[in-house]
DNA sequence: TGAATACCCTATTAAATCGATGGGATAATT
DNA sequence: AATTATCCCATCGATTTAATAGGGTATTCA
């Protein structure tokens, strides 16, 4: 399942997309204008902001905007902040491998071997798409 | 994140493909031969059993036997009776499909269209693989 | 026929994760 | 200085997951 987390980031991110000039947006517009608890939010946006996606202004006038063009930011990259590792597995992650305890021979373990496949399609999706094709 | 459910159930399965003759396995060696919880591997077992994948013999020289060919078994089935939905959001499930509740327009959201391409690739994958081919 | 074997079922528990909330500190405008 | 909004910490209830315990029931074989 995907984290309430992952959707609501994603929303965010589209809804940000679509403001002109790059303008900042409290996060109680955003909250209101896509049905999520505000405080929630607010811890997401955070991360958000952490991880390089968006920027923040405080003060009066603040809020969060895009720092990227829509088209730069991927979505391989959005899911790895979001929703952590896109493997459904830890020994097929690239990013986040970890050698399965139970498991004493990789090649020939059939989950790794679906998994992986699992994988190398999602991955594709994920490349596939920026934030400015889910507009 | 694949549950141990689903990735138990997957080893005991291909376990029992090698098997020749579908001579009926005990439990107590499917566990120890793929370093499984034998009671966690039980119930796994029992649900395999009565979503048709399957059969059982009580009493003594009993145990666990495919009821199947392997180049029968798709991975769609085996993934829904163990994983549950295939879709990570209940909007773009085939066959569990449910309305969000936060979203006014489906159609128009961002994370629908993205997760129904995450959708059909996993399903691709799936469908073009049984049981067989993991050995 | 009876005892051993092995499936079948229910309930419980410990740990982890998730979604959400509250309170207050910090920084930037006016 | 006062207002505004981000920032950050800590907690909390609900749910799910993985595993365990214990006993019941059906079947087989001697």
């Amino acid at each position: 399942m995907l984290s309430k987390k992952t959707k609501y980031g994603l929303k965010a991110l589209t809804f940000l997309a679509k403001i002109k000039d790059r303008e900042p947006i409290q996060i109680a517009e955003i909250a209101k204008h896509e049905n999520i608890s505000q405080k929630f939010l607010e811890s997401i946006l955070l991360t958000l902001r952490r991880n390089g996606l968006l920027g923040s202004k405080k003060g009066k006038g603040g809020g969060y905007y895009l720092i990227k063009e829509p088209e730069d930011i991927l979505m391989t990259t959005v899911m790895r902040v979001l929703e952590g590792p896109i493997a459904m597995v830890p020994c097929v992650s690239l990013n986040f491998y970890e050698k399965c305890d139970d498991c004493p021979d990789e090649e020939a373990c059939s989950v790794h071997k679906l998994m992986l496949q699992i994988r190398d399609n999602a991955l594709d999706v994920y490349k596939n798409n920026t934030l400015a094709d889910l507009l």
